[in-house]
DNA sequence: TTTTGAGTTGTTCGA
DNA sequence: GTCGAACAACTCAAA
């Protein structure tokens, strides 16, 4: 089958983490080209060392390719859906369409590298023109370096250095252009892609805690700007409070672009001066910071899935222990706020920051698990699930991270608990089994008097469990584990 | 090359 | 109840 003659040739736009029509800047490059365009969604499971997709990530990935297909659609398109691996794909996408220009935003994962050096490399010698840009960061990992000219390894000084360059550019809005015409060949059914899970479907819980695509996350963003960001240094920590901005998982799918979300908030900021406001986005812009920072440190250290950044960690004695793993992912450890957390991240996938970082230690250091299992368990369970973010963040709690919380570290889930929780609400959402036991009780019923249990309908053992460890003995235990390492 | 100040998010203990 | 120090040194980044 040939394309059309080449005068009328088409341009492919390869939609990857960047499912939005707004500040895409390949897009915007495709459609000024004046070609009509094909756009084009590739699952691509196939390319070697590329992770495969958690199980909660297919879930958003199939709405949000119904929501590109969408806005696609109201401008006369529709996405193209391929499925293999690019190397194989794209090109033969090329050869049914007879495109003679390919652009795509770039991604940042060593294994996505790799494959597009090889395509740009070999569509180029084919005579294509083939462009990328950048769609997904504040600042490429080429373009913050030390005086010396090394990647940063340690956050403070790296943000500050992203915070003295200039400043990100302004994002600019969709094409307005009409031939978003494709596709020009015949592509999946999303369907027959089986993205969402059936029998049983654990996502059931999802939809109402999400709305992937463009129009969801920058309704979310509006919300948030609007009712949340004035308060968010102070209420950011508060599992029990809806403070946070809940764009973890349009971020990772490029549903909304991180330049976008900047400067969302410097305008905010600019309307309506004030202390507390100013203060407080720079919390949260220094949280997309640490976004940026975690990407820097996967393309810098491309093993950092799988090795510890810090090499003494591969003598730490991590255990093996599948009951305690088993009681961990199903929230139930006896410890309530790691179970609280632990269930809501499989009801609701995801998870409020802070509880991500105790869960964590709890799994590393109390039960001297593998970072690894937990990394996987996440990578499984969240909606945001990012290769980057998961694993600059599993390693930073453990301890192994080349800018990781020292070792000592550990979160005492009870004083977190009742910091963070005071009133017990986020605790009585997710463990409700205990709910009935008083806000003094409830974050650690192993230390509450018979009665108390008994009037509460509380059975330890029966109707929750007992604490799997004891935290003051977890502790010296995770410490002398620490000292073991270092005796090595 | 050497020096110096600093480093996301804590906990525990003893005064 | 509050406060400061210990925890353990170590590495980074800049001068």
């Amino acid at each position: 089958m040939s394309g059309p003659a080449s005068a009328e040739a088409p341009a492919i736009v390869w939609f990857r983490r960047d499912l939005r029509l707004a500040d895409n800047p390949a897009l915007r490059a495709a459609a000024e080209s004046g070609r009509a365009l094909v756009p084009l969604f590739i699952l691509d499971e196939e390319t070697p060392g590329l992770r495969g997709l958690g199980g909660a990530a297919r879930w958003w990935l199939h709405h949000a390719l119904a929501a590109l297909d969408g806005a696609l659609g109201d401008r006369g398109a529709r996405l193209l859906l391929k499925r293999g691996a690019a190397a194989e794909v794209l090109p033969a996408v090329v050869e049914e369409t007879g495109a003679t220009a390919v652009y795509w935003n770039r991604c940042y994962e060593p294994a996505a590298v790799a494959r597009d050096r090889g395509l740009k490399a070999e569509l180029r010698a084919a005579g294509l023109a083939v462009e990328s840009f950048n769609a997904g960061l504040l600042f490429e990992p080429w373009t913050v370096t030390t005086k010396a000219g090394d990647p940063f390894k340690v956050f403070t000084p790296f943000w500050r250095a992203c915070r003295a360059g200039p400043a990100p550019a302004a994002p600019k809005p969709a094409p307005r252009s009409r031939r978003l015409a494709g596709p020009w060949t015949k592509g999946d059914r999303l369907d027959d892609w089986a993205l969402l899970p059936r029998r049983p479907d654990w996502a059931a819980g999802f939809a109402e805690a999400w709305q992937p695509g463009e129009g969801g996350a920058r309704r979310r963003l509006a919300a948030f700007l609007k009712h949340r960001l004035a308060a968010y240094a102070t209420q950011r920590d508060r599992p029990d409070r809806d403070g946070t901005a809940r764009l973890s998982a349009h971020l990772h799918w490029g549903e909304i672009g991180p330049r976008q979300v900047w400067h969302a908030v410097q305008h905010r900021v600019a309307d309506s001066p004030g202390r507390g406001l100013a203060e407080s986005a720079e919390v949260f812009l220094s949280e997309l910071g640490w976004r940026e920072f975690s990407y820097h440190l996967l393309f810098h250290n491309p093993t950092l899935p799988e090795a510890n950044a810090r090499g003494e960690f591969d003598a730490f004695p991590w255990r093996d222990d599948a009951d305690a793993l088993r009681a961990w992912r199903r929230g139930a450890t006896g410890y309530p706020l790691v179970d609280a957390g632990m269930r809501q991240l499989w009801t609701a996938g995801w998870m409020h920051n802070r509880v991500r970082m105790i869960v964590a230690s709890f799994l590393t250091k109390h039960l001297l698990m593998h970072w690894r299992a937990g990394e996987a368990w996440f990578w499984d369970t969240l909606v945001d699930a990012d290769l980057a973010s998961n694993v600059a963040g599993w390693q930073w709690v453990a301890g192994s991270g080349s800018d990781a919380a020292p070792y000592f570290r550990i979160f005492n889930p009870i004083l977190q608990s009742r910091k963070f929780d005071p009133e017990g609400r986020y605790l009585r959402r997710w463990v409700p089994e205990i709910g009935r036991l008083s806000d003094d009780h409830l974050h650690c019923p192993w230390a509450a008097p018979q009665e108390a249990l008994d009037a509460a309908g509380v059975r330890l053992g029966e109707t929750y469990p007992q604490p799997i460890v004891d935290h003051a003995a977890a502790r010296e235990r995770a410490l002398a584990a620490y000292r073991e390492m270092r005796a090595d």
